[in-house]
Order: structure tokens, then C-alpha cells, then sequence
DNA sequence: TATTGATCATGC
DNA sequence: GCATGATCAATA
């Protein structure tokens, strides 16, 4: 059942054009009326179609190729229209790792994007799949990500997690991440004093998705 | 209006 | 709570 690269990408160039409408009936599925109570629809319904195995457990989505999945909603003009979660920011305990042992490398190092049209106007039953396409980060993309990375874990490291917001990173922003701003999870003060502070994830900016798409 | 910060759903 | 999947919405 596994299948190979090539038959995996074969697979996902016959969706380009479809609807998600048409894709969700092929699977019995309901097209929610909005998005605001199902943001991750369009990511699971991908699954499916493209026959993903991960679930929710830390592997990636085609788990026997090293491939993640990742659905990339477009505006009208065709451009990213919202940053990517990459993973939640470990920021709970300091494992001195490095980048190409990190979650972030990982799971960037084969990415299988799927643009789809999320402009609001478009009915989502109606809006399609774009071109599907495997990526791997470039050398130059992969200095950039680094740089990015290191820099925000250094902060962590250094118990300056409060200091940390959107702004900071190139490509690789971190942001909060979890159900609501009340929500708490255990990290440290730059003294190395337990704190509760906000949970955190990595996301890649539209910038680094759109230069993604142009090539 | 682009970006940062907040939020929604599900499974275990 | 944290992993998966993300988009909404206030604000600069």
C-alpha cells in the first residue's frame, strides 16, 4: 500500500483542478459551511485523498518517504495568503540540540505542497486544487531557516522567551500556538526560574511560501 | 491591508 | 497538554 515517490506525486498531479467539493465526495465527507470551525479541513481532506498514514503522531505524513503534507491557501491573485505552522517551539526544556537535528529541519526536508484557492468569495465546495509539487529547501533557504532557527532557541535558551514575538526571523517566525491566550505551559525566566508563559510554534512567513511558489 | 497575536477542532 | 490540521481577527 505504500507507494513510491513517484507514484505519490503521479497521484497528486490527477487532482489538480478538482474541487474540494468533488474531492470531499469521494470520500463521504460534509463541506463545512465556513472555515472559522474547521481549519484544518482542507489539510485532513488532503490526507485522505493522497492516502497520508500519520495521524497525529510526530512523524511525517507519508511516513515510508519522508514526506510532509502541507495544504497552502491562496488569495485571488494566486499568492500565499497565510503563514505555515511548521511545529510547536520547544520551550519547556533546553535539549541543546542542533538544526539538523530539530523538528523544524525535519519536517521542511521534503515538503509535498498543495495550493488550493481559499479566496472567501469562492464557495469552498467550489474552490480547487492547484499544482501540486514536491520541494525541498534550496542551500540558500536552508542558511536563512538556520539562521532563523538558532537565533530564536538561543533566545529561549537564554529564558527570554517573553522577549519573543512575530516580528523576529526572516523566514522562520514563532508565534503563539495553542487554543487561547489564557493557555499556559511551563518554560523558564532568564534566570532559570520555572514560568508558565504562552505555548509557542514555528510558522514560515507568506514571504518564504510565495518565493516557494514562484519557483 | 499586511502582519502579529488569538483561536478552532480532534485524538490520545 | 501536546500532537495533528490550520485560519480568524485585531492592530500597527
Amino acid at each position: 500500500m505504500n507507494l513510491t515517490e513517484r507514484e505519490l506525486i503521479t497521484k497528486a498531479s490527477l487532482l489538480r483542478g478538482i474541487t474540494l467539493g468533488e474531492l470531499a465526495r469521494q470520500y463521504e465527507l460534509t463541506v463545512p459551511s465556513n472555515t472559522i470551525k474547521s481549519k484544518g479541513w482542507v489539510g485532513e481532506l488532503l490526507e485522505l485523498a493522497l492516502g497520508a498514514t500519520a495521524g497525529n503522531r510526530s512523524v511525517p505524513d507519508f511516513e515510508s518517504l519522508g514526506i510532509e503534507l502541507k495544504t497552502l491557501p491562496l488569495t485571488a491573485q494566486l499568492q500565499p495568503k497565510e503563514s505555515t505552522f511548521v511545529c510547536s517551539a520547544p520551550i519547556s526544556n533546553i535539549s541543546a540540540s542542533d538544526w539538523e537535528s530539530s523538528s523544524v529541519c525535519k519536517k521542511l526536508d521534503k515538503v509535498l505542497w498543495v495550493p488550493f484557492e481559499a479566496d472567501t468569495s469562492i464557495d469552498i465546495s467550489l474552490r480547487r486544487v492547484g499544482n501540486i509539487f514536491l520541494w525541498s529547501p534550496s542551500s540558500q533557504d536552508i542558511q536563512i531557516l538556520k539562521r532563523d532557527w538558532e537565533e530564536h532557541m538561543e533566545t529561549i535558551a537564554l529564558g527570554q522567551i517573553e522577549e519573543i514575538d512575530g516580528r523576529r526571523g526572516e523566514y522562520l517566525q514563532i508565534r503563539p500556538k495553542g487554543y487561547s491566550s489564557k493557555d499556559r505551559t511551563k518554560t523558564f525566566d532568564l534566570d532559570g526560574a520555572p514560568l508558565m508563559s504562552n505555548p509557542r510554534g514555528f510558522y514560515l512567513r507568506t514571504l518564504f511560501t510565495r518565493k516557494i511558489l514562484e519557483n
